[in-house]
DNA sequence: CTCTTATTTTAGAATACTTCTAATTTTAGA
DNA sequence: TCTAAAATTAGAAGTATTCTAAAATAAGAG
């Protein structure tokens, strides 16, 4: 990631490096709000700005990619780029990871049907996590 | 629509009445704001707050369903339920519907790789319409 | 190492989308 | 026709994102 921001001839400012580490480090698909969170407890004076610019950059050099959000809810960044499958929870926002091998093949089978110049695309699912299923069960007893 | 309306005991107002209209007539994966527009045009009296009201509803009944949206975007709404896959221009940012036959496969495959309460899945590509390809080339010649 | 300049950061303003509020109107049914 | 619950409305409020212009700084030249 520092490495494309360096190939690509942006300058390596200590607020660029530390978002980095934080979105190489994370699981967990951060909102642009996540990020500055994070980085605001080593950077106090690190502006939003900062942070939007900074994704806008890493995902212009395909080192993150922008998932879209629901009505009124934040985007939220994707950094893990091997293909995969990502799985919403309804209930709790959670987003979990699911490994899908044929998703190139996937990707062809539409490629093949259209006259579209494809770039990429998105499987996700929507439901509930094994968590809040439980959650769900002990709610609906009392 | 309407009957679904009717079936969960809402009342039929005109207003959703023209916004159901629209909705059934569209093609075009309309925003909050185009509904609006459209509904506006009958209704010059509507509220922003009835149009957001009544997609909650026909969201809820699962009479349509919400897209997500990239960051700033305004959220689309999805009027045609049979399976199929979005493709997004990433230039004019129009959405063209591309029918894909396995796509309960597809669904199959990921229900049994997770312990997930898995209800539905999302398919979307990304790429340039052929329309804008056209484009494109033209202002790579100016 | 110092200087210079283009790049980057910053705080806050501006904008855009969505949700909320409370008063008014309307619907459906008694 | 009357009533109560539901729905609509205009605008306010809330939240996410982008913009702005001044100040700070990184990186390369000398
Ligand atoms: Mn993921
Ligand atoms: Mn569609
Ligand atoms: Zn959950
Ligand atoms: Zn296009």
């Amino acid at each position: 990631m520092l490495q494309a921001l360096r190939d690509a001839r942006f300058r390596l400012t200590p607020q660029r490096m530390a978002i980095c580490r934080y979105l190489s480090e994370t699981r967990v698909h951060p909102t642009p709000g996540d990020i500055y969170q994070a980085v605001h407890e080593q950077f106090p004076t690190i502006s939003r700005a900062t942070v939007y610019n900074t994704v806008a950059v890493l995902k212009e050099l395909g080192e993150i990619i922008e998932l879209p959000s629901a009505a009124g809810d934040s985007v939220r960044y994707e950094t893990d780029l091997a293909p995969h499958v990502n799985l919403t929870c309804t209930r709790c926002g959670r987003i979990f990871d699911i490994p899908l091998e044929n998703i190139d093949d996937i990707f062809e089978m539409i490629d093949a049907r259209t006259d579209f110049y494809l770039e990429n695309i998105h499987i996700e699912g929507y439901g509930v996590c094994p968590e809040c299923q439980k959650a769900l069960k002990q709610e609906e007893v009392e």
